[in-house]
RNA sequence: GCCCCCAUCGUCCAGCGGCCUAGGAUUCCACCCUUUCAAGGUGGCGACACGGGUUCGAAUCCCGUUGGGGGUGCCA
């Protein structure tokens, strides 16, 4: 049937924190293999944990991807036709599926409470035996105290498993303990509501973190369970739900990727530096590098091309070529990646995207937002000085306060190492002199008149420009000099000259 | 403890039995360019975890060891 071969596939994060790099690739790997396909890409939000899910971070959540670049086909925000897509909005479908699978016999009542079951798995434990739970050696319920109802596994026999990156992997379901589908408050649980939901939506290719691999073997026996019969389209029926196309089965593929651990091999996590997708905005990242890096992350198009934008990812990506080890995610190979491509914008482009570092909304505000025409025109005549130097955009803070300010601040290791040595203040007089006189104010007439200097002073270079470079730009390590200031006022770049003429004076005696 | 997964330069990948004296990217170092810092160019350092097999031949296949990771929840 043609309506099979288009893939459905989903993102489904539970919304607690932020959207960080892991969860980004996980949902970027199925993004790109529905974009690949011409399938349909779900977001989902698994806020059945109702201690620890918030809105605030669902919503963040959404601003990172949205941020990315990428987008969904059908899910929270924009619906679909097999909504809703907030698994906290589908808790009837849960229990009428609960009711129906425990009618039929594949669900067990087990009363214990939560801190008995663990009591009991510790002695397990210390007698050196599996805490495993069957219907088998699970006391029956008394009936007279609220109960969980665990899923029935099979007490015995093997289940093997085709990943599209692991390979074959096989589980003894003697090894496998009954899942909780239902709490003893009534409440579903995710093994319950991640599997209908599935079935419901009609996904066809899980791909996950590698952390949920050893759910699978009790995820395909549900998945069974749920499409026997009819089951689910019944329940679906009851709960008043849109129907399931009839061509679809249940999820048959499955995709595990491994995990992404940090430069010491260990979990990733905030000792890393940023995990969280907006601290890389913050930081100057551009959306794009981000997706090419980590789409790099345990995969590569197998041509030994690195740099590459959206569609050519799209158009390059198979789960054939995911590698299965743990990556390290280095961010000195991010920050290259980032260098290279702030290059690649054009001058209109890198003017739009520093913008939020100048105005105020990371870091300090250094022109009005929006900027005047004199700020703007300013800034498009910094761009060029600046792009071949930065490898994150909010390194633009570090140069644009001599094009913006007025008064500057004078580096004292600059002053000290520039501004008092001999022959600066000469330099910085005869500079004064000359650019006062000038008449064409351009780069190139900028140029001219200073490198005359050098004759007439008999003078290196160096011992010239930099003093020169020091007094405008309040550094010595700034944007090319001649372009500098002919950027600036002349009037600025004269006061500016003369205070560090003050300077070097006063460091001469 | 038990179950499962993983293992090529510091890091990310290529390699899928002979093309490998192991290739690219990144990092680091050197040189060139240069008024600073960059960018760019050139070159260099740097890895098949270990031990057994299989084979004419192994980074590639099998077994074991070691080392990492995940799971073992009324979290997801």
């Amino acid at each position: 049937m043609a309506a099979t071969s288009s893939p459905r596939v989903r993102f489904a994060p539970a919304p607690s924190g932020w959207l960080h790099v892991g969860s980004v690739r996980t949902a970027l790997f199925n993004w790109l293999h529905a974009r690949r396909h011409g399938g349909t890409f779900i977001f989902r939000i698994e806020d059945t944990d109702a201690e620890r899910a918030t809105e605030e971070s669902m919503n963040s959540m959404l601003e990172a991807w949205t941020w990315l670049g990428l987008d969904w086909d059908e899910g929270v925000r924009i619906g679909g036709p097999y909504g809703p897509y907030r698994q906290s909005e589908r808790g009837d479908l849960h229990r009428a599926v609960a009711r129906r699978l425990e009618e039929a016999g594949h669900l067990y009542r087990d009363d214990r409470t939560a801190e008995e079951t663990q009591a009991w798995r510790d002695e397990r434990r210390e007698a050196g035996l599996p805490p495993i739970t069957k219907r088998s050696t699970t006391p029956a319920a008394t009936g007279d105290r609220p109960a969980t109802l665990r899923l029935a596994l099979p007490e015995e026999g093997t289940i093997t498993v085709t990943d599209l990156v692991r390979g074959e992997v096989t589980w003894d379901w003697a090894h496998e303990s009954d899942p909780v589908l239902v709490r003893s408050d009534g409440s579903p649980t995710y093994p319950l509501a991640n599997t209908t939901d599935d079935v419901a939506q009609g996904v066809t290719l899980v791909c996950r973190g590698e952390d949920l691999l050893s759910v699978t073997p009790r995820q395909i026996f549900l998945y069974d369970l749920l499409t026997r019969d009819g089951l689910i389209d019944d329940a679906l029926e009851e709960c008043g739900l849109p129907p399931r196309d009839p061509s679809w089965t249940h999820p048959t593929e499955f995709a595990h990727l491994s995990m992404i651990v940090g430069m010491d091999r260990k979990k990733l996590s905030k000792r890393h530096g940023s995990v969280a997708i907006q601290e890389f905005e913050r930081q100057g990242f551009l959306p794009e590098t981000l997706i090419n890096y980590i789409s790099l992350l345990g995969w590569a198009p197998g041509d030994g091309r690195e740099r590459m934008d959206r569609d050519e990812i799209v158009e390059a990506f198979a789960f054939d070529n995911v590698g299965k080890a743990a990556a390290a995610f280095d961010v000195d190979k991010l920050t290259a990646f980032n260098g290279e491509r702030i290059r690649d914008l054009s001058e209109a482009e890198l003017a739009v995207r520093l913008l939020p570092f100048l105005d105020g909304t990371f870091g300090d505000a250094l022109v009005t937002s929006p900027p005047s025409h004199e700020q703007q025109s300013r800034l498009e005549g910094l761009v060029p000085l600046v792009q071949e130097r930065m490898q994150r955009l909010d390194e633009v803070q570090t140069y644009a306060p001599a094009f913006f300010v007025d008064d500057i601040e004078l580096d004292p290791t600059s002053v000290e190492k520039v501004l008092h040595k001999a022959g600066a203040a000469d330099a910085l007089e005869a500079a004064h002199r000359a650019l006062s006189a000038l008449e064409d104010w351009s780069d190139a007439g900028v140029e001219q008149t200073l490198r005359g200097l050098l004759e007439e002073l008999e003078m290196g270079a160096r011992k010239v420009f930099q003093p020169v470079r020091v007094a405008v730009s309040g550094s010595s390590v700034s944007p090319p000099l001649f372009e500098s200031v002919a950027l600036l006022p002349r009037q600025l770049v004269l006061d500016r000259i003369e205070a560090a003429i003050q300077v070097a004076r006063e460091g001469a005696v």
